[in-house]
DNA sequence: AACACGGGGGC
DNA sequence: GCCCCAGTGTT
């Protein structure tokens, strides 16, 4: 065991030093608030998915001052399209932690640094070994993969004890004086070489002593044992018109989507249509008696997402007398713009943006 | 321990 | 369709 475990970190850091490739705007960079950065954005985020984002973050807000005093529509504006924005909300409390009680220096400590907002053992070792080489290794999806594979392990990656045997084992491997470029090698081997599907195990580098791959068994690591269930929403939306305005709301619920602004929402068990909504007390309770004109019905458009299928209709409807609502504020078509939405609401927009008045 | 949380790309 | 992505917070 003793000599794989040598055989594995060598051949790793050889493998960086002789073939790795792999650029990106944040690697090798020394700046914890960059590294911080980009480790969230890239949280369950492909690199080319995240990369522009962090451009933007960083055009804006180059320094974590900066960040902290942005307005928080402002940072969710920058963040919207990406997903997940409990980060966005996380990242900007963190901000605002390191502003206040660290006086805008980053924590160089590892306990400091977890105990941010947002930030857990992955984050927390990425960026104290990136920044400060402080010799936490770091436990990713690559390195679940890589370690289950060359090491022939089938406890279930997505379990408790699977976290703690995985986190153990790449502690032990971690060359404690390299920790800043061994995290970053084994990470950029699992992305490049050790790929979920279709790894390139005729050019791999570990291939003699991996384990899964002398007893074919690529394919079956790591193994994952949650399934997650799928259910399906649908999402009835009224743009409601008065003058130049619309009204719009901020989603509070835990739910998904929560902080970003939306339309008038009437969710339904099924698909309806505006003849069944309109019968619905919570469309009565909107307008009352007030006379409205229909002025565009759209398609039922479908939103695939991790865990649930989102089913959208969006109903614009014109009022001649300002409705009382309270749930929802007015604004102008010029003033969207200022809001953050989710990508169902702004591919609506973008698609029907000459046609909403 | 189980679940929720977005959006997109590869196959 | 299903899996995965530089995971974390809540229940």
């Amino acid at each position: 065991m003793g000599s794989a475990r040598l055989f594995f970190t060598e051949n790793l850091l050889e493998w960086n030093k002789e073939q790795n490739n792999r650029s990106m705007p944040w690697k090798n960079e020394k700046d914890p608030y960059k590294i911080w950065l980009s480790e969230i954005i890239l949280q369950q985020t492909r690199v080319e998915q995240g990369w522009p984002y962090y451009e933007r973050f960083i055009q804006y807000y180059p320094t974590v001052q900066q960040l902290a005093q942005a307005p928080e529509e402002e940072v969710f504006r920058l963040w919207q399209g990406l997903g997940y924005y409990a980060r966005c909300k996380n990242m900007l409390a963190a901000a605002r932690e390191i502003t206040n009680t660290y006086n805008g220096k980053f924590p160089d400590q590892y306990d400091q640094i977890k105990a941010l907002k947002g930030i857990g053992p992955y984050t927390a070792a990425a960026i104290a070994s990136f920044a400060f080489n402080l010799p936490h290794a770091v436990l990713d999806g690559n390195v679940f993969r890589v370690l289950s594979r060359f090491f022939g392990i089938d406890t279930p990656i997505d379990s408790t004890a699977g976290k703690k045997q995985f986190s153990e084992l790449a502690q032990a491997l971690l060359p404690a004086d390299k920790a800043n470029v061994y995290n970053q090698s084994i990470m950029d081997f699992g992305a490049v070489v050790c790929k979920p599907q279709a790894p390139n195990c005729d050019d791999c580098p570990l291939q003699r002593k991996c384990a899964a791959f002398n007893q074919n068994l690529i394919n079956l690591l790591p193994v994952k044992t949650k399934k997650i269930q799928v259910k399906k929403r649908y999402f009835n939306y009224i743009i409601l018109q008065h003058k130049n305005n619309i009204y719009i709301r901020k989603r509070t619920a835990s739910d998904i989507w929560q902080n970003l602004h939306e339309f008038i929402l009437m969710e339904t068990d099924n698909a309806t249509d505006f003849t069944a909504l309109q019968k619905d007390n919570r469309f009565r309770d909107l307008l009352g008696d007030l006379p409205f004109s229909i002025e565009k019905i759209s398609a039922l458009l479908k939103q695939q997402l991790t865990h649930q299928t989102i089913y959208s209709q969006f109903i614009t409807i014109k009022v001649s007398t300002a409705p009382a609502l309270h749930d929802y504020i007015a604004v102008s078509q010029k003033q969207l713009n200022n809001y953050a939405f989710p990508k169902t609401i702004t591919t609506y927009l973008e698609s029907n943006n000459l046609q909403l008045f």
